[in-house]
DNA sequence: TTAATTTAATTCGTTACTTCA
DNA sequence: ACTGAAGTAACGAATTAAATT
């Protein structure tokens, strides 16, 4: 399966993003990402990073319903979703190391974040924000 | 307290790739 | 060597359900 995955990383690369490939774009960093979440959600983490905290350390606790992740995880997902919108195995794993998730949340925060920006034909509310003359769609 | 919103997680269907007969 | 079936993995869309406002 390694074999797979790693032509799967291949794969995802190759049609990572045909259209908003590397457009970066980006000016503040990290500062307008959430515009609207960002401080609100710093209130909601604190309750969160509890559960959160149980949820890493037994993790096969069938009790933890929903977590949400922390100001600090949905950053550090944001920043490599602005980067590539899909996964690589190595980012997947990285990325969950690093936020102490699980693969599969990372995949999932992925999906999700997609079909968001799906959603908004590809400008984001935080995006449209931060660059609004870059974004300019032909139709 | 309730309703609305947000969003993590699940389910279902599809596609692409690999392996084997 | 080529083809088709079976198995696996990942993704998108739709939906559910919990946490927050």
């Amino acid at each position: 399966m390694e074999i797979l995955s790693d032509n799967s990383a291949c794969l995802e690369l190759s049609i990572a993003m045909p259209g908003f490939s590397s457009s970066p774009s980006l000016q503040s960093g990290e500062g307008g990402v959430g515009t609207t979440n960002d401080l609100d959600l710093d209130i909601n983490q604190v309750p969160s990073l509890g559960v959160q905290e149980e949820y890493e350390s037994q993790n096969e606790g069938p009790p933890t319903k929903k977590l949400r992740l922390t100001k600090e995880q949905s950053r550090v997902l944001e920043e490599s979703f602005r980067q590539n919108h899909t996964l690589n195995p190595k980012q997947k794993e990285g990325l969950s190391e690093q936020l102490m998730l699980k693969p599969r949340q990372v995949e999932v925060w992925f999906q999700n974040r997609r079909a968001r920006y799906s959603e908004g034909f590809g400008i984001e509310v935080s995006l449209a924000e931060e660059d609004p003359g870059q974004s300019t769609w032909p139709a």
